[in-house]
DNA sequence: GTCTATAGGGCGATAGAC
DNA sequence: GTCTATCGCCCTATAGAC
């Protein structure tokens, strides 16, 4: 028997996105989302680095990176931004309704939208590097993945939309079109 | 004679400025910038919201969103956010010096970095409505804005750039060229 | 203008696992 | 013994309430 519950970075998360939902993110404190994950203030703090990081642990960062390097020698700077686009479509598709919970959450909160978009800067960043690395040059490399994470950005938005019925990927391959 | 030294949010403004550089944003107070502009704490919050908001007062969204608006009916959306880009090159360009001290800043603390993207997000966002207002539809007024912010972004980026020697309008055309 | 709650960091203590 | 997760207590600055 183990002094220690598994998974305290699981239940933080849990929590936190539980509590930001029914009171707001401002309303609800570091402390009681540890004290509802059976853990202290000061144990948060070990898992994340501030209070809204909690809401972005997994990121697509890594497979926007590593499906733009596995493109084919062949494929254009477009062409590898939007293998990585359709690749990271799956994923989101398949869990829409925590994304909406989720978008909600930052949708109310201004300083969780400032976190949102230097996740996306940082993705289309590293993509830009990506494409660097496969010999695209300045400042082609910069705007492919800078115009790559716009679309993504802009399908996600009508993607989320409670009238909206066509799929994710669908969107997403619609906005490549648009762009085109 | 007045009981006020005049211009109380230009003294926070510089005095910000210069701490900001001279020992880095975190180890800046508030206290400190109001004391060597010769006022409160309290008053620095009366004039910004928060400690980063005295570094992002002035913004282009203005001039992007009425050059969109004031574009001849015959123009593309491309055109229309192509001519506001250029509008907002003229004054960025004359000020090459702070915008280097406020870039070196910004650069080393990310969540300033944050709140130069919520900015940015915004005015992608008042282009794109502005794109609505002459009757463009979705997906292509977001996208449209979105691409210009972008294009906006990679022209500045290089502009700062201690090597580069172009002007500021010259790489936003370029990079303009480059996404069309 | 004053008062206060909260974010968030520093450092050391503790209690397991190995 | 070492390593690692958690906790306790102290601190300061931000930012909002009164």
């Amino acid at each position: 028997m183990s002094r220690w519950q598994p998974d305290a970075r699981g239940r933080l998360e849990r929590a936190a996105m539980d509590l930001y939902t029914e009171r707001g993110y401002d309303q609800t404190t570091v402390a009681e989302i540890a004290r509802r994950a059976g853990l202290t203030e000061r144990t948060f703090f070990r898992y994340f680095a501030d209070k809204r990081e909690v809401l972005f642990g997994s990121s697509l960062q890594d497979l926007f990176v590593s499906t733009v390097a596995a493109a084919p020698a062949s494929a254009t700077p477009i062409e590898a931004v939007a293998a990585a686009l359709e690749a990271a479509a799956g994923p989101v598709q398949t869990r829409r309704a925590p994304a909406l919970q989720r978008q909600a959450v930052i949708a109310a909160n201004p300083a969780l939208q400032e976190r949102e978009l230097i996740k996306l800067a940082s993705s289309a960043a590293a993509m830009g590097d990506a494409l660097r690395a496969r010999g695209v040059g300045d400042p082609v490399a910069g705007l492919s993945a800078e115009a790559g994470i716009a679309v993504f950005k802009i399908a996600f938005e009508r993607w989320i939309d409670p009238a909206n019925k066509r799929d994710f990927l669908d969107l997403v391959r619609d906005s490549l079109g648009v762009l085109r």
